[in-house]
DNA sequence: AATTTAGTCAACCGCGTGGAG
DNA sequence: GCTCCACGCGGTTGACTAAAT
């Protein structure tokens, strides 16, 4: 088992302070995202890569959206989890300014709450499609895509590259279950 | 006012994946 | 084809806060 990178080095951990906060801001407007192994002595951060990464993503992006998740973003939350399961990365890339990590939060504590209190038998934990093969990396799905600054869902379709599609669709099958496109074209 | 319990969310951790050598 | 390594993801933890007792 590889050692994780907190091992390797004398770093910090747990809350960030404002000044690493800002040491990493700096450095990211300086040079920009990646490498985020030699960023921190780069910095001047006493932190492993991976820590950096997170606190950025989830926290420090310019492009984040600070409010409460709004009741439209919500329902587009809870039809992305039933087509594409714990999918979190997949199911925030289709919120802008919302990170996976807050969607996968949200989820844990409003949403699965809400939906065992509607005495769904939809267990939360497992996800619809959980182990369907048609939702690994690589698929597509025909499902609604927040606009920044409008509720009004459009068309869009999912894949791991993320490139915009029409005209995928999804069906049911015979077990009942969506029967997913899985076109990749633009 | 003090203590306990419940809720929230930032951060950690382990694992899978893919690229480089 | 194999190994090593960096990165990204999802599950989980724990610190902090608010509400209840």
């Amino acid at each position: 088992m590889r050692k994780p990178c907190y091992e390797k080095y004398e770093i910090n951990k747990g809350a960030w302070s404002k000044q690493e906060d800002q040491k990493l801001i700096d450095y990211i407007q300086k040079h920009g995202e990646g490498c985020w192994n030699s960023l921190p002595h780069a910095a001047g951060l006493s932190r492993c890569g991976k820590s950096c990464r997170l606190r950025w993503i989830n926290y420090l992006r310019p492009d984040l959206k600070r409010e409460s998740i709004r009741e439209d973003e919500e329902d587009l939350i809870i039809r992305l989890h039933a087509l594409l399961g714990n999918r979190w990365s997949l199911i925030a890339g289709r919120l802008p300014g919302r990170t996976d990590n807050e969607v996968k939060n949200y989820w844990n504590t409003h949403i699965r709450k809400k939906l065992l209190k509607m005495g769904s038998t939809f267990d939360p934990k497992k996800p619809h499609h959980h182990n369907d093969p048609h939702l690994r990396k690589g698929t597509t799905a025909t499902v609604p895509l927040l606009q920044p600054d409008t509720s009004s869902p459009i068309s869009f379709a999912l894949s791991s590259s993320d490139s915009m599609s029409t005209g995928a669709e999804i069906h049911s099958n015979k077990s009942g279950l969506p029967d997913l496109n899985l076109d990749l074209s633009l």
